[in-house]
DNA sequence: CTTCAAAAACGAAACGTTTCGTTTTTTCTT
DNA sequence: AAGAAAAAACGAAACGTTTCGTTTTTGAAG
């Protein structure tokens, strides 16, 4: 391996005037000219660990999410890789698989590899290590869910809200029967919950608690959900999945049904992008920003002010063609 | 930020006798007692970037690919990730997104960072980078496509046998007009090809230039290239799209004009997994063992044995409704 | 109670950088 | 052309570990 001082060797300078060329001090041309020569003759390759370990800064992100399942994760993990990497810093990806446990112990990996910060998809459960991490110093900041109780920068959009305007839209719509299927033992599925509750409370309509199915995020639990709903409580006219999963196991279910949307039951769903847009007809739902989530995550790490506090995007609802006006 | 050397004055040993104590040296009962109390009183957490420097291992490895556009490519990375955090490794993840000079600039980014081994899903650009990679005597293992030309590990399934037995197959049924939508530019799509082509001329069935169609990877291209066939050569029977992206695209043109598969027109695809299944029918598609190739993978790097040589793991034909017999 | 081999602890050097105080060289002024 | 100020090069220390040759301690044998 060739070194900072084998460079200076073969250039006849100090090492410290070699590493002044990399880091950008004033150089007689000179030296300059010989450091470059030496430079390529070696092919000199810098050691980022031995320079890490100098300059306590590893030029490397911790990114730590459940899993890659949903598209939200999917689109999410390629924007703040692509926004990590135009920085010029690395992404360490782990995913600790709904596993509070792997979740803990990533949390330590990254930080004995000593990464500058982490971006956390939290699972929820409140453990030490992240404390201890906050309390180092560096630099921390939740995405898509906040964790109660803590005081930590989060990256979340207006789920209550948006959820919210979709079923008020659904209500304005001539709908009066209307079922969620969520999961609220996420942050976003509790939220988006709550949406669906005010508006079902500001419209006047009853509440019918029948209505609501909640377990988990999978495609399974959609498709479990949607039976029930069919055939519990026949009269609904509007199903809102909270999630891509839910979203895709409802559809399924009515197809296999023979029914159809939306002229048997009509759908909002949460998080469609791309490739489950091959649904006929495609699915009105609502969409995060991506982009400017993953973008302000990195930003938010390393920018120097810790700008400690909640940023909020708006999500949008996209009209399909999956809700009919009754 | 407490180190081996604080713990040391606090347990009143040395440093290197806590340190054997980590790396399993033999050690007094006295001394081991004192150094887990310093530990815990302290709250040591080891740097590893200082290992790293020393021992010249990271407990790193680089994955390197375009993108993750397609489900191959998202469970691709899923089963990776699972496989090297298992064995206490991190992951550090980086998209090319295509682009051959961010591929090269990530590799020596890689590089620099000293990870332990890379495993690249490679654009086939032959750069100086990846042969410098070897030559430095760290692992480098190609996943999915190989580079010809170059004498490098990698871990690719049967892409060509596969093809030509999934047109057989179709040939069989009394398919006589079979279309293929295909991306020559990338190794995987010009060996489905080639599967293809040699299917054709052993059945004996004239070869037609106007039933291949190559282009792109992405959904568009899907799109364009199936309108191409309809328009163009209205009695092909079935199509071949060597991709999910070309799949959905197909699907939808093939939808949106109100053709209905099997009946109208057989689709047959590659790698559709999960979320793409919720087309009605189910499309058939041949799928990869994508967890054999991320196991292999991470295991080809991290053993000392060099085993040099291509693995080809076996795919398999998923039949479902997309196909008539004629 | 010595002696001696084995076991454990020790201390210093090293990994490849950056940084900072000091010395040398250059450049400008008079 | 001499002297002073500015610019550049220098050398050594430091980052937090591991490693390895040396010294000290331990425990068993004589």
């Amino acid at each position: 391996m060739v070194t900072l001082t084998d460079v200076a060797a073969c250039a006849d300078v100090a090492v410290s005037t070699v590493s002044k060329y990399f880091n950008g001090g004033s150089i007689r041309e000179s030296s300059r000219k010989k450091i470059e020569e030496a430079l390529t003759k070696l092919d000199y390759h810098p050691n980022f660990v031995a320079r890490s370990l100098k300059t306590r800064r590893t030029n490397v992100l911790g990114v730590l999410l459940p899993n890659l399942q949903s598209s939200f994760d999917v689109n999410l993990v390629t924007a703040i890789e692509n926004e990590i990497s135009s920085r010029g810093y690395g992404m360490i990806l782990t995913l600790y698989g709904n596993d509070p446990e792997k979740e803990a112990k990533m949390l330590q990996f990254l930080r004995n590899q000593q990464v500058d910060g982490i971006i956390l998809v939290p699972s929820g459960t409140n453990h030490k290590e992240l404390s201890d991490f906050v309390a180092l110093g560096k630099g921390l900041v939740l995405v898509d869910r906040t964790i109660d109780g803590m005081d930590i920068d989060a990256i979340i959009t207006d789920n209550e809200a948006i959820s919210y305007e979709a079923i008020s839209y659904a209500i304005a719509q001539g709908h009066r029967h209307i079922a969620i299927m969520t999961n609220p033992s996420v942050y976003t599925g509790r939220k988006r919950l709550e949406g669906y509750m005010r508006a079902i409370a500001d419209s006047g309509i009853g509440f019918n608690n029948q209505y609501v199915k909640d377990a988990g995020w999978s495609i399974d639990c959609g498709r479990q959900m949607m039976e029930e709903i069919l055939d519990g409580n026949p009269e609904v006219s509007l199903v809102f999945a909270c999630s891509e999963e839910l979203a895709i196991g409802a559809y399924q279910i009515i197809r296999e049904r023979g029914l159809r949307i939306p002229d048997d039951i009509s759908v909002i769903a949460f998080d469609l992008y791309g490739v489950s847009l091959i649904t006929s007809p495609e699915i009105s739902a609502i969409q995060q920003p991506i982009q400017d989530i993953g973008r302000s995550a990195v930003d938010t790490l390393l920018s120097e002010n810790p700008s400690h506090g909640n940023q909020v995007f708006p999500s949008s609802l996209v009209s399909r063609n999956s809700i009919r006006k009754l």
